[in-house]
DNA sequence: TGCATACATCAAATATTTCTGATATGATAA
DNA sequence: TTATCATATCAGAAATATTTGATGTATGCA
């Protein structure tokens, strides 16, 4: 099911980390910065300019992200949208508590 | 103060797992397999014992996790026992709640 | 249609982590 | 003391992860 091996991996790298932070932060907005309507996420372009990364990097971080199931993806056209899984997050803060006997 | 990319890290190779898991549940014991007395904590070669692996693999991976502090040391003789700290993980978890707003 | 934009993927380079065997340190016991 | 045992540390090898630039794919627009 969860793995919090994988999952701890995928927050071990401090640029996740920030984008894992940035997302939970950012997802929910009025406006966009991308698209032209409302909506919710934040795209791999914002991740580029707000820490700096070329567009590789970012795709490389946010697959990694998604693959431990921490991030949803949303495409959007020719953009595509993170958001943040509260889900993943709790189900491994939860295992954490089960198997360390917190 | 407490760094949760350094305890991600920490706990991301599944050895260390591994032995966390094996800490959390053996670190209390009427009777120590190496040590003549009654003590606490699981000693190195204990964990050698249980995974197969070489000393200085162990050693390796028990100074990560004391680093992390997520094991506390202590001294006996000429072995070395480890207690899990329940403090690190629950500030860990604690951390994880904040940031990601949980 | 053709062009531009956004993101994905690839291969190579670089960086980091993990593992191993050798050796060092420190404690115990004869 | 000397021998032995448990653990620490080191240097090199092996394995993994990350970064980058080039290229591929798909979408939207003129």
């Amino acid at each position: 099911m969860l793995d919090p091996v994988k999952i701890s991996k995928a927050l071990s790298e401090p640029a996740r980390y920030k984008i894992m932070l940035m997302l939970v932060n950012q997802y929910y907005r009025e406006v966009s910065q991308c698209c032209s309507f409302t909506t919710e996420g934040v795209c791999n372009c914002e991740i580029m300019a707000e820490f700096g990364m070329i567009q590789s990097r970012v795709s490389y971080h946010m697959k990694e992200l998604t693959e431990a199931g921490l991030v949803t993806e949303k495409p959007c056209g020719k953009w595509k949208y993170y958001i943040p899984n509260a889900e993943t997050l709790k189900n491994y803060i939860n295992q954490l508590g089960v198997d360390f006997k917190l």
